[in-house]
DNA sequence: CGATTGTTTCAAAATCTTTTGAAAGTTATG
DNA sequence: CATAACTTTCAAAAGATTTTGAAACAATCG
């Protein structure tokens, strides 16, 4: 065995366990699994790397469990495999810049998300436009009636598409703010508190 | 039949079908029912109220779901339940307002998650210091690992809940702005590109 | 080379979520 | 107050996701 001793390694503490928990109930709200979050959290408050059966043991998984979580959780290069001199069996390790993981994952994932809602809402936008092409040859009671919900739909879907840009934007800024550091956000955050004396 | 005729109310037009199906799909990427986006979009991109029946009829679900989702959709503050003139049967509205409907969703539900998410960090710490008190009366070599442990536990969590309050301040920072527009955050946004010359 | 140890895969099982539709409940109206 | 018109509820069915564990695979060691 090569780790130090072993006060840990049999149980979590319970602030091990606290922690694996609601971080796991965090990353599932943000729509990943919980047992991500769960080993994540185990890896990162351990101080050495930890071998897959350690986090099976320590978290009552099943082997295949782990393995697929280790993958995924290495695919959004949130653990990093790490070699234990002398030992035969990989180890793990998590991600300690929290800022630079949450970035990776935005950058992948809401930004993708979002993208795809811009160029959904300005095909809808396209598409109305061919409707009222066609409208022109429809009888004019009915004309009317299309003309002008076409319309509504045009400025309401053009509000959709303004925040999603708005959101975009947004990301934008938290991503390249986590490029180099969370200061200029945090600036932004706090100016907004004494300018406002109640 | 108090609707002015009926471009509509047979089936979605395909500007509708679009924004119902993204609509859809980025409201379940952010935790929601599915449904819940594409009756909400439905109702948004829709000249006048609908009722029950025209929805499940242009979306094809079934009685019951309709009912639960417009409840859980009023809950939220997405959807209002409206009047129509002379009709027997409920009509429902889409909530138009993007803006406040985010916010209010973003403070009930996102506010929440993070608070709990404080308050189990702040417990880990506190049961990290009674770990603390416990080493004393362990023998001298363990005693070390523990205190060690203890201590590197405590920046790592110190670390997470530095992130945490920070996202809640983003988040209220959000949400006031919310209250009023979306302005402030845009200019913010918008601000960061000049000062940046390649 | 085997043999041993550890890792990945994947179909089946378990679990969790959503949807259905028929029955019970409500409310308006004659 | 009985009937008709809608709505809500809820247990069961369907569907989706996650987990399991045993078998296939890979790598190291003697």
């Amino acid at each position: 065995m090569s780790q130090v001793s072993g006060v840990h390694k049999q149980a979590l503490w319970p602030s091990e366990a606290a922690v694996s928990d609601v971080v796991g109930r965090l990353i599932e709200f943000w729509g990943f699994k919980r047992n991500m979050g769960r080993i994540w959290a185990v890896l990162y408050l351990s101080p050495d790397p930890l071998s897959a059966e350690d986090l099976r043991r320590l978290l009552s998984l099943s082997s295949g469990a782990v393995s697929m979580t280790l993958g995924e959780l290495a695919r959004w290069g949130v653990v990093r495999r790490v070699w234990v001199q002398g030992e035969r069996k990989d180890f793990f390790a998590a991600e300690v810049q929290l800022w630079r993981m949450i970035s990776r994952v935005f950058n992948e994932r809401e930004k993708m998300e979002i993208d795809t809602a811009i160029e959904a809402f300005e095909e809808a936008l396209a598409s109305l436009d061919r409707m009222k092409t066609q409208a022109a040859s429809a009888p004019a009671k009915e004309r009317q009636e299309i003309l002008a919900r076409v319309e509504l739909q045009k400025e309401r879907i053009g509000k959709l598409l303004e925040l999603s840009k708005l959101g975009k934007k947004l990301l934008d800024a938290l991503l390249s703010t986590a490029k180099v550091d969370a200061e200029p956000l945090a600036r932004f955050l706090l100016g907004r508190q004494h300018s406002h004396p109640s």
